[in-house]
DNA sequence: CTCTGTGCAAAATATTTGCAGGCTC
DNA sequence: GAGCCTGCAAATATTTTGCACAGAG
């Protein structure tokens, strides 16, 4: 099962043209692996600094224009990183007291994308979006 | 006219308990007379460098945190702001080739925050959203 | 007069780039 | 063997912080 997943991980590099490093699937593996966003330190950290952080962000970066995996901001002034699972588009909620962060799936993209065309003057193609929603969860309303 | 606005700013500046002083009032004009969101350099540089950028990033700071301004993450690593109308809530659409911002007026707030506490497991309130398009805009569709 | 706001200098973070060598294909 | 990927070092960019002084109320 974990062999299956990391050649499942070794395809995704290959079929994008990438070199099947160890650091490049050992990152997506960890990605694959995490409940949530990742920022950069983080995943440094988690992969025990064997990667250099250059290294990290220049895999980052590629994998973000292959569509492999996606930036997501979170309002506190760093990037944070995920695993874009294809069929699966959506967004997040953060805890402004404990930075929770959890899946929003409710998103009609395609609605979505049409209301904004009809109602833009200069725009006529929209490519993606960024949404994010910040409160308190319910743990943090308690205290 | 313009001593009105001047007068509207001063005003806005000490309702919320800050000193008037020059140069937050030159801040608050300058981003009240921008047609779009602003970074910290491009506010700097517009206002001839008069302002240390150390106290225009507390200043910016206090005012988010007063809801006075709103700062836009349009992806692409620096942080933007913009005055917040307070009867205007809005979003962004950016052209991902020259640039060009134009504001999206259609979010209904309310409904859209009721759907993701419908949906969400761990989360009670919803006190804001980011909302970001990135496409394309007829002027470079043409190239 | 008091206390907030400011400039200056320096630090802390985050991210990018150049280059020489290593590893995948 | 060719060229992508990597580590290391250093540069760049953004934002934050400490401190002493200036200016608003």
């Amino acid at each position: 099962m974990k062999s299956n997943t990391i050649e499942a991980t070794r395809a995704l590099l290959a079929e994008h043209g990438y070199r099947v490093t160890e650091g490049r699937v050992e990152l997506l593996t960890l990605l694959r692996n995490s409940l949530e966003p990742l920022t950069a330190s983080e995943i440094h950290l988690r992969m025990n600094h064997s990667i250099d952080k250059a290294t990290l962000y220049r895999a980052l970066e590629d994998f973000v224009v292959s569509k492999i995996v996606a930036k997501v901001n979170l309002q506190d002034g760093v990037a944070y990183y995920e695993l874009l699972h294809l069929d699966h588009h959506h967004h997040h909620i953060v805890c402004e007291n404990c930075g929770k962060i959890e899946d929003i799936e409710s998103c009609d993209q395609v609605s979505l994308q049409k209301k904004v065309l009809r109602s833009s003057k200069h725009f006529k193609i929209v490519n993606s979006h960024s949404l994010e929603f910040f409160g308190l969860c319910h743990a943090c309303c308690k205290k």
